[in-house]
DNA sequence: ATTAAAAATGTAAGCGCTTACATTTTTGCG
DNA sequence: CGCAAAAATGTAAGCGCTTACATTTTTAAT
């Protein structure tokens, strides 16, 4: 059933039936109707192919992520997916995985496809070194990209971020306040967030002069998921005579293994060791008592990161970068 | 840069062009380096539009699902969309919710996209009442449907599920052998595979006459990550006087609220209350001690589904289901 | 009633590709 | 060398839609 069989069966011209299927003006309410009557009757749907030849779009945006089943990022996607849905916008998914390979090759599989937009999901797509950059850099100059907490200064890409640096910085500064004076910092990622979270923990230390041995900022370089891995690291650290009584984790699941850390060697929290996670996940609710933890307002920034796409769309300017605060959710594992 | 530029550079004419991008063996090797070699030089990547019009697909498969960041689901969607990379097709998500109003018009969207088949992930998409299983059919009519952990008698629909019966038949016998003679079912979905575990509960308590009361069977209807809420409907539950040593939980999250309830209460774990999880995800690493549970072989679904699909494409006759026997891990939430 | 402007409709030319079919070139064998 | 078969290449007709432009119809002001 194309446009051709509508137009026959209502007695009017192709362009006619294209008119009201685009919803143009310039269609007298008796015709429409006619056309919609036939439509019903016989039930066609436009071919999507031939719309997009035509129109050179066919509303869809690329994501891209490392890897869609990690918690943050899921529903960082969650978000996408349905508010880009509730713009009648479809998503295609590209999960790139950790691995610095082949994340070019995955952005020109999406723009092949004709994407409209491509939205980065996370910040491991942004290299230090900017020349390396240039994949995101050829993508812009195709189509908006828009990046989920990460930013890099470069024409045609927007940045919504979590303020990361503050996030952490103030976090630890609540840390410092219920008297923990020697906490460690754990983490896992040296991604551009990664590195302003790093760079919060630092500042809150320094401002105290608390910064004494570099083995407080513990580099965790196992699998995302590799819960007992990070708590034996942790078992290690006090093994090796380094004596901490509060954890800064630059995500739940490394909280999280703190606790059971604690759980272990027989220290209660938070009297003997504070905890404090980050992202506000599920994992905060999983384990007694319940996790301190930063809310990034994830759902905040999709919607934010959506409604600049739109924008751009509609040919606004937009700012090229986009910084909301996150929020300290005060439990159970910090005095 | 269309094919029309290429064959004129190259001094060849479009079908020259086309043949060599689709590797047609028709063509000469002088030739067919020529164009390759304009193509390099001006760097031409097809319409995939144009394409997709002339062929009548854009290799791409449509992935419904109800929450992308679920725990389970979100580890699926990202199985089946390496598994699709791997095959050269890429996935449009659509999440519907738990609701079961928009299934229907989520699937049309998708149909309209031209996808080459739908997926549906997870097993609130079937419903009891045949008749509301239309849509279902429907889109069956037009390209193959897959479904993971869900069953359906319709034409051109393949299933591939987890044995959940059997599954938690074993589960529940192993609990039993382990002493505990008054465990409770803990479960939160009705959907087909929901049925299945709690048939399975059902069968290895029957067996044993430890039956007693209907209130063994705890439905939770609050929200999928509420742990809290799941917690303390346990605590209610014992304080109603219904005494049990173990928790059957019919997915991780829920044993995890069963293994916070213990601690709560007081009550160790395995000696005063045993717990089973199911589906063997990151949170049987999350608490102490760890969580015994079910692993169902997610990865091998998943490749499995994919594989059926690709010989479906091929034209080849596959069987409607396959059933995969899921595996217990024993860790030390049981004796 | 006349007529210019506005509204509705139709015509046809793309959009960039694939592919059946036609044509030309190459191959290999008597 | 001649010629038929095979291989390579070209021509052109779609695929189903949008839309600029042309044409017809309606509206409304004189």
């Amino acid at each position: 059933m194309t446009i051709y069989d509508i137009s026959e069966k209502a007695g009017v011209s192709i362009a006619t039936v294209s008119r009201v299927l685009n919803g143009s003006s310039n269609v007298s309410e008796k015709t429409r109707k006619k056309v919609l009557d036939v439509i019903d009757r016989y039930g066609y749907t436009p071919n999507a192919f031939a719309r997009g030849l035509g129109l050179n779009t066919m509303k869809t945006i690329g994501i891209m992520c490392a890897d869609s089943s990690d918690l943050f990022l899921a529903k960082a996607i969650y978000y996408i997916e349905q508010k880009l849905r509730a713009n009648e916008y479809d998503s295609i998914l590209s999960c790139t995985g950790y691995e610095h390979k082949n994340k070019a090759a995955s952005m020109n599989l999406l723009l092949n496809k004709k994407v409209d937009a491509i939205i980065m999901v996370g910040s491991n797509f942004i290299y230090e070194e900017a020349e390396r950059n240039k994949y995101i850099a050829d993508a812009a100059a195709q189509v908006p990209v828009m990046l989920l907490n990460a930013y890099v200064d470069i024409a045609n890409v927007y940045s919504i971020v979590s303020d990361d640096f503050m996030s952490m910085y103030e976090a630890t500064n609540y840390l410092l306040s219920t008297g923990v004076t020697d906490p460690i910092y754990f983490y896992a990622s040296t991604s551009y967030s990664g590195k302003k979270k790093l760079s919060g923990f630092k500042a809150a230390m320094e401002l105290g002069n608390l910064l004494d041995s570099p083995d407080r900022m513990q580099f965790f370089s196992g699998s995302h998921e590799d819960i007992p891995a990070m708590t034996a690291q942790l078992c290690l650290l006090r093994q090796k005579g380094l004596a901490f009584h509060g954890v800064v984790a630059a995500d739940d699941t490394l909280a999280i293994a703190a606790v059971k850390y604690a759980m272990e060697e027989g220290l209660r929290i938070p009297e003997d060791l504070s905890v404090i996670g980050y992202n506000n996940s599920m994992l905060t609710q999983c384990c007694i008592p319940e996790l301190t933890s930063i809310d990034n307002t994830l759902e905040i920034l999709c919607e934010h990161l959506i409604m600049t796409l739109m924008e751009v769309f509609n040919g606004k300017e937009m700012p090229k970068k986009a910084v909301f605060s996150g929020q300290l959710i005060k439990r159970s594992t910090t005095l």
